[in-house]
DNA sequence: CTTGACCTTGTAGTGGCTACAAGGTGCATA
DNA sequence: TATGCACCTTGTAGCCACTACAAGGTCAAG
């Protein structure tokens, strides 16, 4: 399989494969005669996983860490496990703040009755200090 | 006022205030003799408004804009109020994605029993497909 | 006269890609 | 056979909003 075949089965972008690859997270693959990179299964299975650990959140060194343990079938998953906990509350801390956020400027905008610039609550809460 | 001083008034770090010049979103102030910048009230001021409308998640190239208009005291502030929507409607989308990772995280927690890796429903989701 | 806190400049690194330039390859069609 | 087009190759630079660091200048207190 050529690199924009794999591409497309995984979602991937070529781009983004060639970069891993760089990075070192995906292991190079042989070349056909044409120098052109030439992909199995296996590759595709890992960049899969890859793609669903990034569309999760996971950072890259956590991905990295997730790849590694996934090889090692004998060993207990409290790392895996502990890992993807440590995510779960970094995601749910970041909603947390987004919902600040969000709630603030509900509140800005509701304040705001279109007059002019001079009158306006939002450059008013910006440039003074009402909120938390 | 020298770069510290104003670092402490309006929480933005004084590698930052000289990054904000080089950006040129914060005029450059005039120099002591000993070549130190030296800040009045108004640049303690934008620095605030620079950094509340951060704080709540509004872009660089946002924030400029809301620096331009909170100048022009005459104008309507509709578009002050349609940047602020805009950007609330992001803020928006961005917590919805992340329900929807904490969801699936939780789920794929949730089901591993702590075994060992090669029975670990954590990896086995990340690898095949189970969710969205 | 030295210490230490502060300031100056410039450059490079962060994360995770993405875009682009300049060229090589492979296959179908005229 | 020539040509066009999609695909591949490498390397480099850009994105965002800082942050870190190096190497040096300034100033007041002890």
């Amino acid at each position: 399989m050529r690199i924009g075949e794999v591409a497309r089965k995984t979602g991937v972008k070529a781009e983004t494969i060639r970069f891993y690859e760089r990075e070192g997270i995906l292991t190079a693959p042989p070349r056909t005669r044409s120098n052109y990179r030439d992909y199995g299964p296996d590759e595709a299975a890992t960049l899969t996983f890859i793609r669903r650990a990034r569309d999760l959140g996971f950072s890259m060194p956590d991905v990295r860490e997730l790849l590694e343990l996934s090889n090692e079938d004998d060993r207990s998953c409290a790392a895996v496990d502990s890992l993807a906990r440590a995510h779960l509350d970094q995601v749910e801390r970041k909603i947390a703040a987004l919902q600040i956020m969000r709630d603030e400027l509900s509140r800005m905008i509701a304040s705001c009755e279109q007059d002019t610039i001079s009158d306006c609550r939002i450059i008013d809460t910006l440039a003074a200090s009402h909120g938390p």
